[in-house]
DNA sequence: CGCGTTTACGCCTCACGTAAACATC
DNA sequence: GATGTTTACGTGAGGCGTAAACGCG
């Protein structure tokens, strides 16, 4: 028994397949597969159960796991005390929103490069669902969106909030100044898919102020959004940070809005039973490098 | 760093020397060295001083000692719960006084060999201060003499007794039935060196009974002192279960004594320190195979 | 010079990845 | 046939022991 195979053994039965367990082992499928196997011969006892299309924990699979997450992270916890410098290494994936990929994560990514020089730091942009469904799975190993998740798994803590605002094309739509119940029947409102933090954010704020839900053109990014307004196909949400940039100079004019829309709170989430100090010190990281001005 | 790191260190650590750490892992001195290398380059921390002639510890090894411990020893229990039987594998000495090694020992060394055969036991005789000094060393991995040990890195576990009578050569000693003062003036008493529990009995006996310590003909073998006794060179203690079953054949006649000499109390001792399954199996293994008619 | 530890070196096992096979849905 | 896991196999790194070197008493 080995804590490689511990590991193997662990992620394989934590990811959603072996696949995934392997990536983030850095390692091919049939090398985690074997490592399992020799596993299961250390300890005389089968541990996954492979009579169906995938495998599942066995009994003895189902003991074992938490004692090697114990294990495990005990392990760790020696490294971590005894190395040198707080220096992370290994390679590890992050997702994100797509506003905070365009806001916050350069900065971040600076960041972790400048403090943790070997670790490189690959950026995954999604929309919060997905984020959350791929985190689960165990594709990426922290995650930042808007609103807690609704995964039991995924754990989550707060780091701060982003306020929005309503824009439209001043040329085009220059009749409108201020949101009013007439917009949402004369235009379509141009945002994100339905998955996204703040396309829920309006849907509550929508229901609460009994507007009628109009047509909606949705579109994965936030950059084409903007194109989208800039064209004058409607109206839409940008956050007011980073739309005010470039809002005079695109010709997008900023509805008044009352009341406003409340802020969208962001969150840092992993999987709970993560016990790595990578994801540890990269949560801290976030945590603290967040200006959240967006 | 991997189990089989920490293994090394934890042994070569608490060994006296690599050489008795390297024996004890099965492996040669310079792999042991290479292991602990590994270690303190995969920690980046140095865990031995080898500036004097032996490696000492550093204080990052002080630190890693007790947690190495924790680690291996929950490593052990994981495995010792997962696996099928309690069947030991592997190679441990067992060291032993040389009358358990005459009557008891068999008795275990056969049921070690039924219950687990894939464990190889080897014995090696000695009298208690040596075995002590061996399983402290960490030369030996468990040891059963009289007494308790003097060490404070070795537990102990009461496991019986045996009592001892004395014996002389009646042909050529008709003249003694009884132990009497005068025989220890007349006569050399037979016995075995200071070092042994049984010689450390009758010399608490022969103060308590305001004896003096006559002449001594020490031998340390047994089968040596009863030839001795059979030639009438002097008088001596064996143990009585063992006597009995010879003595009518030899010519030996047992003593008279008042008071009689108390018990010899046996126990089974081990390193504190050791967190082995192995060791603690034998342990229980020794304690009920044990029929210490002696 | 002895003892304890490390270095040098050749050997061989074992862990890896690629690719194919297998099994289940 | 798509997906998920294992087997086959060739390759390379790394852990092993022998033997020599080193360094302190």
């Amino acid at each position: 028994m080995t804590l490689k195979q511990l590991e193997a053994f662990y992620w394989a039965a934590s990811c959603s397949n072996f696949a995934v367990a392997a990536q983030r082992l850095h390692l091919s499928v049939s090398s985690l597969s074997k490592r399992i196997a020799e596993l299961e011969v250390s300890l005389g006892q089968l541990l996954f159960d492979r009579s169906g299309h995938r495998a599942v924990l066995t009994e003895a699979g189902n003991f074992l796991m938490p004692r090697a997450r114990e294990l495990l992270m005990a392990a760790e916890k020696l490294q971590t005390e005894l190395r040198h410098a707080a220096n992370l290494e290994g390679y590890c994936q992050i997702g994100v929103g797509e506003l905070t990929a365009l806001t916050w994560l350069p900065s971040l990514l600076r960041q972790v490069r400048n403090r943790h020089p070997k670790l490189s730091l690959e950026a995954f942009i999604g929309i919060g669902e997905i984020l959350e469904q791929r985190l689960a799975d165990g594709e990426i190993d922290v995650a930042v969106v808007a609103g807690r998740s609704s995964l039991r798994s995924v754990s989550s803590e707060r780091i701060g909030e982003a306020r929005f605002a309503w824009y439209i094309a001043q040329s085009v739509h220059p009749e409108f100044s201020t949101v009013e119940p007439g917009l949402f029947e004369q235009l379509p409102m141009v945002g994100l898919p339905s998955g996204s933090g703040v396309t829920r954010l309006v849907d509550d704020w929508q229901r609460d102020q009994g507007l009628v839900v109009g047509e909606r053109i949705v579109c994965n990014q936030w950059g084409a959004v903007v194109g989208l307004l800039r064209e004058g196909l409607g109206f839409g949400l940008l956050p007011r940070g980073w739309a005010d940039a470039f809002s005079v100079q695109y010709g997008l004019r900023r509805l008044g809005c009352e009341p406003e829309l409340p802020a969208l709170d962001y969150y840092v989430h992993w999987r709970s039973d993560d016990y790595r100090t990578l994801v540890k010190t990269l949560r801290e990281l976030v945590l603290r490098s967040v200006c959240f001005n967006i």
